[in-house]
DNA sequence: CTGAAAGCGCTTACAG
DNA sequence: CTGAAAGCGCTTACAG
């Protein structure tokens, strides 16, 4: 394809007749120039519709003001997943506003391919979100390049990374369905492998035993999941219905939104009445929930806060700074809607 | 920050005993290298964690490799957005597959600022998703450089775009609900400066008309409505409900899912049946309507196929290829669920 | 305040 | 099959 020639600095250093260093600093703005000089550039530089070439300036600069933004999962919601969406969607603005453009990669086979091409892009940092094998860490390290993990699961003390404070949200979210009055637990949880998930049901089953309240007592029955899937969350929910209904569980919680969901479309599909013969409470809050009839109770996600002091952080990072915390926890709360108490 | 360094092309030749423009050769796969010093070349690399400088070799070559992708929206939801995300998903996907690299930018003042920003990135091609003003393509094509427009409108005959078929979609919509026996439906129709719904509605009217239905007799109600959102959905149906119910109208069509959630959600918060007293259309097929309950039925946008093409089109287009079609429509088709046809 | 020169890390004709 | 050289479009000390 052949382009319309590209004017660069040498073209408007010639028409505005000074050299290319003088032309250079006043497009890029880094040194001096005479007032007069600095008119004449930029003229010549409009008329010639000239834009800077940031792959030249990288190249020097060692600087791209890129960013690499990888998501590992391995089923097709990867963008358009309500939760990365959302944390993805707060990463895009927040990198635009410190002047970082972003590189969205997915990865469904947790493979090294999409970290090599943005290695090779020369990123100035990386953005990991969600679960990812020890040994995709492994290698980022190897190349000494700023990153961080969001929403993901490490036992690496090294890395830093963001999350909610899952286990105080599922200890919530076990008083808040106790405060209801409901005294026997049906539990839907995904999979153990995934920190949130895990962090979830262990906070939630900590407080209801310190309520009184346990799986050996029968007040509680847990579910476990293999995926946190809606079609996970309905099938869980046919396959346990007799049992479920047998044993007069009143309330449901589920380690994320989509289980929830999952589960009370079949709950609603049977008939059964929401939130009168069943509380339903699921975690996420993404905005699906919301707009469900019943709307979805659940435990929110900091997912504004997440994207936004991932980039601030990757930032610091890529400066330099020093003492930057391993660990960023976000508060979770409850939020009550029709699931739970009916119509608002 | 110090990174360690990166070793470069030099080193590495160094290290294997040969030439730069040998080490380049198979580093790159270009150009001939007998199989022992190959072998010697890859051992170095290899031993030095040699990562190819995709930014050095962009300056060369003159092409990059990456791809832009600008949305533009108003509001936050973006990359979340239940449509675009899947087109985006699938954007990303074929893009992977033909070696290309993507930057994601949103665009919320229909600015110019990220088309600067992607222009000074040289990357090879522009992908401008949803709407956009007229002087944002005009400034695109000012500077030559291969792009199209996907799921926007433009009268501009010279801008590739890529839509879903709308008015015959709208059509599909019309003959669906009154072949199930509607006589009397309620349209609420999203904002008209946008391509797709004023082509939804059109198709829809139109056919209704050729049925012997129309607004002037009374058996067509149409609420025209700002935006597309789920509050905006619901906040219309809260304002004719009363209108709605008095003159029985037994189905309800909005211009796309987003709309039919909140106004089915009004609606059954108000207890209304659906799909017994009310059927229920919307457009889109977003993953969200299969999921509600009832579940929504609506007519498809191929977000797949859309996606898709618009890698392989622009693909295309930077590699020079001529006449290519300036316009791609996608069909669209009801799909049956239980808004409008019950239990399953 | 301005210019000449070197160099960022590659690729690509061109000789040999 | 291999190497020396030029050049991609910038920035950045360094002189002046």
């Amino acid at each position: 394809m052949t382009r319309k020639p590209n004017h660069g600095l040498r073209e408007i250093a010639r028409v505005a007749g000074v050299s290319k260093s003088t032309a250079s600093r006043v497009i890029s703005g880094n040194g001096y120039a005479s007032a007069e000089v600095k008119e004449r550039v930029l003229q010549a530089a409009e008329a010639l519709h000239y834009k800077p070439n940031a792959v030249a300036r990288a190249m020097v600069t060692k600087r791209t003001y890129n960013l690499g933004v990888i998501v590992f999962r391995e089923k097709p919601p990867i963008v358009s997943h309500p939760l990365y969406g959302k944390i993805i969607d707060e990463i895009l603005f927040a990198s635009e506003a410190r002047g970082y453009s972003v590189f969205l990669k997915t990865d469904r086979e947790m493979s090294l391919r999409s970290t090599d091409f943005l290695l090779e892009q020369r990123v100035d940092g990386l953005i990991l979100v969600s679960r990812l094998q020890k040994n995709v860490i492994d290698y980022v390290k190897k190349f000494h390049l700023p990153y961080l993990m969001v929403n993901g699961s490490t036992d690496d003390p090294d890395v830093i990374h963001l999350v909610s404070n899952d286990e105080t949200g599922g200890a919530r979210a076990a008083e808040y369905l106790y405060g209801l009055g409901h005294r026997q637990f049906f539990v839907i949880a995904g999979p153990v492998e995934h920190r949130s998930h895990s962090l979830r049901l262990t906070g939630f089953l900590r407080r209801l035993e310190q309520l009184g309240l346990s799986e050996q007592s029968g007040a509680v029955r847990v579910i476990p999941s293999p995926e946190s899937s809606f079609d996970t969350g309905f099938q869980r929910m046919e396959k346990h219905f007799s049992d479920f209904r047998k044993y007069g569980y009143t309330a449901l919680f589920t380690t994320n939104d989509m289980l929830a969901l999952g589960a009370m479309k079949l709950l609603l599909d049977r008939g059964v009445q929401i939130p009168q013969e069943v509380a339903v409470l699921g975690y996420d809050d993404i905005e699906l929930g919301r707009m469900y009839s019943p709307s979805l109770s659940t435990v929110t996600v900091d997912a504004v806060g997440i994207g936004r002091d991932a980039v601030e952080l990757l930032d610091k990072l890529i400066r330099g700074e020093a003492d930057l915390p391993k660990l960023v926890e976000y508060e979770s709360y409850v939020v009550k809607r029709q699931s739970t108490e009916g119509k608002e």
